[in-house]
This record gives C-alpha cells, sequence and structure tokens, in this order.
DNA sequence: GGCAAAATTGCACGCGCGTGCAAGGCATCG
DNA sequence: CGATGCCTTGCACGCGCGTGCAATTTTGCC
C-alpha cells in the first residue's frame, strides 16, 4: 500500500484498470443500478487494489441528496447535550447519514454564520438541539429548502418538524410526587436560560401546587447548571423558612442544590429536604445522589428523528410536532409516602 | 422571503440578476480574487434579495479543500470526551472548518464503514480521539493522502501527527503527591481498556512505588468509568489491609470509588482516604467529590490542532509527536501534607 | 436456428464552482 | 498626446460523479 502523495483515485483510473468504461464503474456503486456480475467482479477488484472510494461531494452536487444532517448544538459538554449528540449520530450512521456538527456559542453573528455552513454543505436537514439560533435563522435555512427538526423549542415556525418532551405533563407530575412525599414548603429552582421547555416545566409545577392551595419560592439565579443550583441552594436556606421539597427544572441544577443543602447546612436527604431534578443524566444515578428525575426517551426521539429522514421529505408530514412522555425514574432523593398528617 | 420547493440559488441567477458574468460572482466570494468594488457591489447585492450561498461541496470538488475535518470519537456521553468534542469543534469553527463527528461504536465493520466516511467526504484531516479505530483503518486514511492526527494514542505509525500528554510524568506526580500526603498503602484503580494513555499512568506510578520500595494494589475490574470505579472499591476494602491512598486512572473512576468508599464502608475522605484522579472533569469540582486530579491543557491541544490544519500540510511537521503537560489540580481528597510519621 | 425482448454498456451531458488565459479598460508617465 | 503597465472581466475548461439515451449484447422462446 504504497503513500501517494497526490491525493484520492478517481472512478476513471478503476475503470481503466478494469477495463470497463467509467459509467460501469459509477453504476458499481450505486444502488439499484445495472451491472453484469462479471463487470460488478472486476471493477470491485480493481477498485479494491487501486483504494477507491466514492467522492460523497461530488455525488451529492448532482443528486441533491448530500447525506449530511447539520447538528446545531450548544453546550456540548453538558451531560444531558452530550448523550443526546452521542445517540443521535449513533443513529444518523446507523441509516446512513453523517452528522456535522455546528457549535453555537459566541456572538450573534459567529452563530449566524455557522448557521450558514447548514447550507454551504447542502445539508439535508438541520438538527437543531440549542436554544441558541434564533427564529430567524432558522427560517433561512427553511426558505432554502432545508429540512428543519427543532427538538425541545417553541418557535411558532410554519415549516420545521418539532419534537417536543411533555414538559408540563412532567412539572405536574413532579408537584405529585413532593406532595406525597409530605412536603410543606415547596420551591422550584429554574434558571434565567428562560427556553420554553424549561419555562413549560416551571409553570406547570407553580401551577399544580396553586390550583392545590400551595405557594411555590422560585429561585433563577443563573445559567442551567450546577453552580447555579448551588446558589439557588445558599438562599434558600438561608432564608427563615427553608423549604423541604424542591423540584429541579435540570438534574445539573438539583445536584448543585444538593451539594450545598448538605454540606454547608447539614440538611439530610431526602429525610428533611425531597428533591426532584429532570433529565436523568448519567450522573444522577451515582450513589453521591440517587436523584429521582424524569428520563426523556432519547432513544425513542433519535428513532423517530431517523424515520423522518428516510423517509425522505414528504411535504405530508412537515410542519408536525410529535411529542414524547418523559418518565419518572424513582430513586432515593424523595421521601417515601409519608402518612404522618393524616391529610 | 418566499419559500421555494426547489433547492438552492446558483451563482449562475445571481450573475443574471447582477448583470455581470458567473465568474464575478465566483471571484467576489472567493478570497484572494480580483473584483472591482461595483460589480463586487452589484454582486452581494443581488446575492442578498436571491438568498444566495456558495455551494461548498462543488468548490471543494475542484478546490481538494473540503474544509471538512472528521472527528474519530467513542463515549460521546462521558464527560472528558464531550469536553473534548466542544472544544475541538469551537476552534475547528473560529478557524474556517467544520466538524463531522464519527462515532466509532459496534462492530469493527460498522466503525470502518464509518471510517470509510472520512474518505468519501474527503475530509482535510482525521482527529482521532476514540481508541476504536484499528492502526489499519487509519492507515487507509493515511494511504488516501489523508492528514491524519492522533490524540493520547500510541500507534507506532509513520505518517500521522500525534497529541499526546505526559501520562507517565503525572503517574509518578500523583505517587508523590500520595507519598506526601503519608499514605502507607497504596492502590491504583486502572481499568480493562488498557489503552495506552491509560496505561502509561497506571505503570508509571507503580513503577514509581516501586522505586521508593513499597508495593501497589492494581484494580482493573472493567472499563473506564463510575461503576468500575464504584466495583473496585467494594473489593478493595473489603480486603484485611485497606488502601489509605489510591490513584484512579481516571476521575470518573475516582468518582465511583469515593462514593463506595464513604457509602459503603464509612471512610472519610481524605482523613482515612486519599484519592486522586486524571482528566479534571467538570463533576471533579463538584462540592461532593472535591477531587484533587489532573488537568489536560485541552485548550492548549485544540490550539495545536488548529495551527497545525491552517498551516497547511507541510510534510515537514508530518509524523511528529507533540506532548502537553497535564498540570495538577489540588483539591480537598488529598490528605495535607502529614508530618505525622517522622519520616 | 431465428427473432423479439430484456439486459448491459458506452457516450455525452450536466451538477456548481474556481481559475488560467486572453481581451479589454483605465490610469500613469514620458 | 501616445505608449506602457496594471486592473478587471468574460470565456472556457475541468473537478468526479450520476444518468438518460441509444447502441450493443445476451437471453428467452418458438
Amino acid at each position: 500500500m504504497e503513500i501517494r502523495e497526490r491525493s484520492f483515485v478517481t472512478a476513471e483510473e478503476v475503470a481503466k484498470l478494469a477495463g470497463v468504461s467509467r459509467s460501469a464503474v459509477s453504476r458499481t456503486f450505486t444502488d439499484g443500478a445495472s451491472v453484469s456480475p462479471g463487470t460488478r467482479k472486476k471493477v470491485l477488484q480493481a477498485a479494491e487494489t487501486l483504494g477507491y472510494h466514492v467522492n460523497h461531494l461530488a455525488r451529492g452536487l448532482s443528486h441533491e441528496r448530500s447525506n449530511i444532517i447539520c447538528l446545531v448544538v450548544s453546550d456540548v459538554s453538558t451531560p444531558y447535550q452530550a448523550q443526546m449528540i452521542d445517540i443521535v449520530t449513533k443513529k444518523l450512521q446507523s441509516v446512513g447519514k453523517i452528522a456535522m456538527v455546528i457549535n453555537t456559542i459566541g456572538s450573534t453573528e459567529e452563530v449566524a454564520a455557522a448557521m450558514r455552513q447548514t447550507v454551504n454543505y447542502r445539508a439535508e436537514a438541520v438538527i437543531v438541539l440549542s436554544g441558541t439560533p434564533s427564529p430567524s435563522l432558522i427560517a433561512t435555512c427553511l426558505s432554502n429548502g432545508q429540512r428543519v427538526i427543532l427538538i425541545n423549542r417553541d418557535d411558532q415556525l410554519s415549516g420545521p418538524t418539532n419534537i417536543v418532551v411533555q414538559n408540563g405533563q412532567a412539572g405536574r407530575e413532579a408537584y405529585q410526587l413532593l406532595k406525597r412525599a409530605g412536603c410543606a414548603r415547596i420551591a422550584v429552582v429554574s434558571s434565567t436560560a428562560g427556553t420554553p421547555s424549561l419555562m413549560a416545566r416551571e409553570t406547570a409545577f407553580i401551577a399544580a401546587a396553586r390550583e392545590d392551595g400551595r405557594d411555590t419560592q422560585v429561585m433563577r439565579t443563573g445559567p442551567t447548571g450546577y453552580a447555579t443550583g448551588a446558589e439557588a441552594a445558599r438562599q434558600l436556606f438561608s432564608r427563615t423558612s427553608a423549604p423541604d421539597g424542591i423540584f429541579c427544572i435540570t438534574d445539573l441544577l438539583a445536584m448543585g442544590c444538593m451539594d450545598v443543602a448538605r454540606d454547608e447546612f447539614g440538611i439530610v436527604v431526602p429525610d428533611e429536604l425531597s428533591i426532584i431534578g429532570f433529565d436523568n443524566i448519567e450522573q444522577a444515578s451515582w450513589i453521591a445522589y440517587n436523584l429521582t428525575t424524569f428520563s426523556q426517551p432519547l432513544g425513542a426521539i433519535a428513532e423517530h428523528i431517523a424515520s423522518l429522514l428516510v423517509a425522505g421529505g414528504s411535504s405530508a408530514a412537515a410542519n408536525e410536532t410529535v411529542s414524547f412522555h418523559p418518565v419518572p425514574v424513582w430513586r432515593r432523593s424523595v421521601r417515601p409516602r409519608m402518612p404522618r398528617s393524616g391529610e
């Protein structure tokens, strides 16, 4: 296997070696094309010895299908996002697509430039996992005839397919869990991010509490992460009426919250404090946390994405919204049902 | 902004609207080409109203530079890998490249198929963050004239650029840290993964201990993750001589280890057990762990990768190995220097 | 064996773009 | 004013591939 300085093998060279026309080579590597078994074999062998690989750039040039799927992401290092990327990229590969990742960080201009790449490479579809790109940027993709799939966003755009999880339902369920645990002083730890899906969890939780005649303290001290949860706990437990039941709209928030409650205030979980998270990231199952939380059905979501892509861009499916149920994951951060106050 | 069903705007259409030749359009969007300010302006305006975007597929077809960089990754959901992906993708974007991610999971065949994509899309370079693809697959990329950058691997291949961190040095340093903390019964928690960089940490640590006249217990009960660390701790602390100083070759291992030691054996860190990790993942700074560890200079590594890529494929730089120093990060999981045994 | 139908093959074109080359326009200088 | 040089522009070609169309070969059938 000699190392040649100059680039790649072309179909022409393979054809010459195999003693056939270049069309034959092309057809050999095209599904559903008509080649006799004989030439096919000759071509494959020549390709093997030469180290030929079809140039997908050239193929996509005329054939419209680049097979490239753009993943628009932010906070890649976050456990939830990382898991999402992991699952989606695997799934895409298994159906013969390939993922390009666009990391939407930085100024609005940078994000716009990054989003432009999406159409520069004629991506078959754009999957938006990030809240960052503005609706107008997404509209740009749409107006270029690209397929857009929005995950857990809430833009009221016509065109993209929306995939959401029932955040509201989970928020209400979280309240019921805390109520059954006998919690009397309820709080919700949210963030200043203000993503629709995050807001839905928060507001549904608060609404459920209000309907039940209870007030809820709300903390919103920063972005959605461990540090914000920690800060929220510091403020919550410095007050006179510290909560005994907290719903954190994210696992990371819950973990920051728990750590501070335990380490800085000596609070015992779940005896003195029940706490619920959201996302079921891997750390939630760690012994130190053992966090009761809600699991997003990432596998099913990825499956659905794949089915959308292989089905092709039939306009029938466009502009539809599919929603999935987050399922509660029981662990030990919520006190078992307490019949103490004969309520 | 009307939604047109049919695909994308071409340079030809822009040219017609602007009243210039297609070449002028092309030159307008090509750096260093010669266009008069007048035509440039006309072209830009026409492009704007039409929503024109250069087709990078076609551009890369002739120009050899696809601007695509393939990231070969496994265990994407792991904090270390996720952080790496985050930093690298950002850096690539900032120098005008774009990342394709290849998730090397599954059977050898699947991995091979995924790696083939690398050359199918004529990637400018392949960055391997994963231990999975065999050297022969990497050789395939090389023989196709692709640039390959190996991170923390140890394949003895001529051709790729290697980027490594001084794992051995860190391993020795870890031993010194534990020794100074007054640890007497030393253990190292490793994994069955057997990656060169992981092995280097382990063996250097053991060697340093041996040179100092000390024996080391070694645990290798599974892959590199939390569960393996937990299992290792269960075995270590069930024995008659439980360790009082542990070096875990990965932060995740250390966290599993700590949690089990504390929760199942009531051991107090760092009073009764000093523990050191490696990678400095975000969780290491969490209150529950406060883990002393080693930080890989990810920023510098990404910077170096970028510099390699923009410098172009000058053969001078090929087949070189660059190494970075992991720096110790002091936290509270190691007992402060104890002068108790007047050693 | 002869003929029609089916399968295979080669040719040529187009996908969208970058760029060398030559022609034309303009300014600068003698 | 004329000559010389530079800047700009258009033309045409090639990048590697898929594919319709027509020519050719093979197959199937009587």
